[in-house]
DNA sequence: CAATAACGTTTCATGTCTAAAATATTCTGT
DNA sequence: ACAGAATATTTTAGACATGAAACGTTATTG
């Protein structure tokens, strides 16, 4: 998950005396293109921050991001969701929400009923206990996040969420 | 890998008038704290990119970001490294690295030798036709990176660069 | 109305990750 | 020198991801 690139190291053959500058901008120790060293630093603190917040769920709620997250979307859809409408919102395959959900409903955290309408499609919904359950984890998930995140400024903050925000509709833009 | 939370909705109790300015800045549509935005964004981020490079990654040379990243950080080590070190560096666990050095010694692409100082420990090096593989692989990963990235202007790159460099300090710190 | 296309889900093979237990080797203190 | 501590790696069990194939259900259409 590093995705580091070697430069070559530059060897000095010319009999021309070379620049006083040298041709990319060096505000950092390595000679790579800028959006090389963005997307390493950009994993890197991805990383970083998810490692965290799932040890930490596992430690406290003995669970996953990956539950926790399909159980964010459902909280916020009282009148439920599909598989492929979770599927899609989770950003994964199909085939990997078929485990997460058996799993969930096997703890009785999340209810699966088939659709009256079309028999091909499951309903699903946050039980009683998903929810109470979700509310725990949701909690202590933000606490976890401002700790992690909030040592930068205000400032720096809204500047880095306007920057992310831009990437991220250029790289939707590019798919 | 959402991590979504939902807000609650602030409820309008009070008698005095409310402030001109919510107390939070609210560049964006939710009311949920800036940390939280800034890590759901981030994350996006980083799985559009790993996912559009792995897809590449296995098209045009059958392979994947792991293997790539542990091709790359042997790039950079003629001398070779350990499989602790390399663990290290692609900050990953012991065991997921001995599966992945078991493939790549197997495909021919990277040598391990036992050291002959310390008998418990394995000397990775790239292979010829590793690094001959990694150099072309590593061509078209920066040419992809850069394609992802480079829409953003020179000026949001370099201080979106610093914000991430400064967040991972602080990550850093806190582990 | 039947053949067929499209859709929603599951299953399977494969790859990667973790954490913890097992093994093997080297180091350390008495 | 030797018992234990420390270190390096492998193994194992379990979680989650993908992509492709299979299957049942619904929609379409000649």
């Amino acid at each position: 998950m590093d995705a580091t690139v070697k430069r070559k190291a530059r060897s000095p053959k010319s009999t021309r005396p070379p620049p006083l500058q040298p041709v990319e901008p060096v505000h950092d120790s390595d000679g790579a293109h800028l959006e090389l060293r963005i997307w390493l630093r950009l994993l890197a603190c991805a990383t970083r921050i998810e490692k965290a917040l799932n040890a930490r769920l596992r430690k406290e709620f003995n669970t996953t991001l990956a539950r926790f997250d399909l159980l964010a979307q459902l909280a916020r859809r009282p009148e439920g969701a599909s598989m492929s409408v979770v599927s899609d919102l989770l950003m994964v395959s199909n085939g990997a929400i078929t485990a997460l959900v058996q799993k969930l409903e096997a703890d009785g955290l999340i209810h699966r009923e088939v659709d009256t309408a079309d028999r091909r499609t499951f309903r699903l919904r946050l039980s009683q206990d998903g929810a109470r359950e979700f509310d725990r984890m949701a909690r202590r998930h933000e606490e976890w996040v401002i700790a992690l995140i909030g040592e930068l400024s205000p400032v720096a903050q809204s500047d880095l969420l306007q920057h992310l925000t831009l990437l991220k509709r250029r790289l939707d833009k590019h798919a």
